[in-house]
DNA sequence: AACTATTTATAAGA
DNA sequence: TTCTTATAAATAGTT
């Protein structure tokens, strides 16, 4: 891209390659860069030269970014994927029961008495106790499956590391 | 670099953006791509869109990269860790309190007003929620500790493979 | 490290 | 998206 155009193959003399990587590998960050500030992306970029030196950039962190490379979909296909997918529990049936219930609460609860009252803020109280002990269980499942992968993770390199070592 | 210069700031325009992300994340993976051929270099880029796509290169194998990166001397140290660390809040100061208002709870409720009362429930009812809070809060992170865990023996798990294989 | 003739990349427009 | 093209930017070879 200068004097005269170049082929793109490994430079055969050992200093010119050097200073042909010194420029291009600066090029090559300011472009990465300018590319996560124009457009918003998150870049990540690793380069070690012939020597073994390493040069990193990172638009943001590069530990997370690896992360989320790692943990893309299609990228490690059945592992990871699983910790990200969430079970929708349908929240629609719960829905509307609570809205057929509010709609009518007031006039209804004009009625009752106090010891009506009382009984069904006991009700109330036993049912929002069930649905956060729901959501602790449900977190605590999580854990409990996340626990279970791990095990097995371990299991798994247990062996790959006995097959590495036989 | 082109029709005209323009400053290296977000593209306030979204479909520009998009535009000028194809065009530049093109040229920079061609970049990369002949820098690692001319130099020899081992080149690992990772790019997401600002809509969450993933885009990647890598010179070789890009596990083999990440993770030469990840055990290169002096890279990932700070980044990482803070995600597994725990504050510990200090219990004794609440559990302190929490005792001596037990204490003399009974013997201060009667001399309370309703009023008093009123705004004591709805006081305790704010803390109540709190803790509930810190209950869930708290099992989140067990959560995200786990799927570092497992990420990380994901990656672990990928090197021995690797080494397995070559 | 600087210079500069060329090649490339690319912004805007179609 | 793709092509075109005028211009900005990168850079190969030289000093």
């Amino acid at each position: 891209m200068a004097r005269e155009k170049i082929e793109i193959k490994r430079i055969a003399n050992a200093s010119a390659r050097q200073v042909t990587f010194s420029k291009r590998r600066r090029g090559l960050f300011k472009k990465a860069q300018e590319l996560s500030i124009l457009c918003e992306a998150d870049v990540a970029l690793v380069v070690f030269s012939s020597t073994g030196k390493l040069y990193d950039y990172s638009s943001s962190s590069m530990e997370v970014i690896l992360d989320k490379y790692v943990l893309y979909p299609s990228t490690i296909q059945k592992d990871g994927q699983q910790i990200l997918e969430f079970e929708g529990q349908d929240p629609k049936r719960i829905k509307q029961q609570f809205e057929d219930a509010s709609q009518d609460l007031r006039e209804e609860l004009e009625g009752l008495t106090l010891k009506d009252l009382e009984k069904l803020e006991e009700q109330f109280e036993m049912e929002l106790s069930c649905i956060r002990s729901q959501k602790v269980e449900h977190l605590v499942k999580k854990i409990n499956e996340l626990q279970q992968k791990v095990i097995q993770m371990i299991e798994e390199n247990t062996k790959l590391r006995g097959q590495f070592n036989s």
